[in-house]
DNA sequence: TCTGGGGTCCTAGGACCC
DNA sequence: TCTGGGGTCCTAGGACCC
């Protein structure tokens, strides 16, 4: 049996754990430049706020009802995630962590020491809740696709107080025929519209299709192993995230800038500061990269059919994860996707390729270079951690300008203090 | 004026090899 | 000159997820 532990809306939650006076209002957090909504509390659901809206297109309807909005603050969630994480971690054999606030759980055989298993569900539920203040659901099913559907319908439907327990083919079909079929784990927009055009409306109807139906219109064996799970066999492994930690196969530093850019010096700026930080973000995970892609988007809202965002590749001879290496290999590619007289929004590094380890094969050339690039970048990542992400910047990093800022950055007016990770923002109590 | 930022998996097609 | 059946690796693009 699966558990999927899912947060509910859980960005708006933890803001709402240090700042109890939100409980009872309307709220949402913003995605970075307060662009768009990317998470409202129930309240501000029921005003009719759309997920994924732009500010301005909500912006009437929320001064009107008083809705509170936040510029996202990802080293609070990020805290957060860990601490929900590492509570379940103790509570089952294997621990998937699927994303910021989801986790996969395995519960094969667990009934021998806990009982029946949707009150253990219960039991983790209100201890989530009194550690971290994180209202969760919980689904529970033989498949991860029937546990992500279960969770939707436990989340749906007070009167099951957050938990749903599929344990019998009655139960299965009773949670099926109350899906809409878009609503399953896997069903996107595009494959929705003809679902619906077969005439194919509810999750049980999905269930009941042929192996050659879902080949056919949903993406291959993926489409068929879709509705293997949802008539409960397993096809999913749960896929064990080690130490409570989730390694990535590919890490990505994109970011829209906060005004239209086009001169190479203030581009080289951010393209740099991604590098950098996605360098941290690979030597946390104990990777070195070996692929290296920098890309360059024009506004995509702009013109019809949208501008291509041109970007460029390179594999480097032997795998790195230091900050220098990567920002001088990053700026070789920026030279030649940038052009001149164009006005770009967004920029992005993305490392792939991934090896074990670090630099060893560095020191088989250079010995000295990669044992002082080791202290370096671990000096680096010591002082970020201690006295916050961007404490010390590797010069370029900067970008061109004499201000601190640079003129990439965006806007976050909304922005809530880092009150567990950063030693100037810490919650006062009292 | 203002429109997010991450990720995953799969498939098809081309180049190249034996 | 024509004939054949495997393979692998890489890339681009599509669909999905949170």
């Amino acid at each position: 049996m699966y558990a999927l532990v899912d947060c509910n809306n859980f960005y708006v939650s933890c803001e709402r754990a240090f700042q109890p006076r939100l409980e009872t209002r309307p709220v949402v957090v913003l995605s970075n430049n307060d662009g768009c909504i990317v998470s409202r509390s129930a309240e501000a659901k029921a005003l009719g706020i759309p997920m994924g809206e732009p500010l301005f297109k909500v912006k009437p309807l929320m001064e009107q009802h008083g809705v509170v909005a936040l510029s996202s603050n990802y080293a609070l969630y990020g805290d957060m995630s860990h601490r929900v994480m590492s509570y379940l971690a103790s509570q089952a054999p294997e621990v998937e962590i699927y994303s910021i606030d989801e986790a996969f759980l395995s519960l094969h055989g667990m009934e021998r020491y806990h009982g029946p298993l949707d009150a253990y569900a219960r039991r983790i539920r209100t201890e989530v809740k009194r550690r971290t203040h994180i209202p969760t659901c919980i689904g529970l099913a033989p498949t991860k696709t029937l546990a992500k559907l279960a969770n939707r319908v436990a989340k749906k439907d007070p009167s099951l107080g957050g938990v749903l327990l599929l344990d019998s083919p009655e139960r299965r079909q009773w949670a099926l025929e109350r899906v809409a079929v878009e609503d399953v784990w896997g069903i996107g927009r595009q494959y929705a519209t003809k679902l619906h055009e077969m005439g194919i409306t509810t999750a049980a109807g999905l269930a009941r299709c042929s192996e050659a139906v879902a080949r056919k219109h949903l993406g291959g064996v993926v489409g068929a192993r879709l509705v293997r799970e949802l008539q409960g066999y397993p096809c999913h492994k749960l896929n064990p995230s080690e130490d409570g930690t989730l390694a990535r196969q590919t890490i990505a530093c994109t970011r829209t800038f906060g005004k239209p850019l086009s001169q190479f010096e203030d581009i080289l700026g951010a393209v740099a500061s991604f590098a950098s930080r996605a360098a941290e973000k690979l030597r946390r995970q104990e990777s070195a990269a070996s692929v290296l892609t920098v890309f360059l988007s024009q506004n995509r809202f702009d013109t019809t059919p949208p501008p291509h965002t041109r970007s460029a590749q390179v594999t480097l001879p032997v795998a790195s994860n230091d900050t220098t290496e990567l920002i001088r290999v990053a700026r070789a590619l920026l030279g030649r996707v940038w052009q001149p007289g164009t006005v770009y929004v967004k920029a992005g590094v993305v490392l792939d390729g991934f090896e074990k380890g670090g630099n060893e094969q560095l020191s088989l050339f250079a010995p000295d270079r990669h044992e002082r690039v080791e202290r370096l970048m671990q000096k680096l990542d010591s002082l970020n951690s201690r006295f916050g992400k961007g404490s010390v910047l590797v010069a370029t990093a900067l970008g061109s300008s004499t201000k601190h800022a640079g003129p990439w950055k965006g806007q976050q007016q909304h922005r809530t203090p880092a009150y567990t990770t950063k030693w100037n923002e810490l919650w006062e109590i009292g």
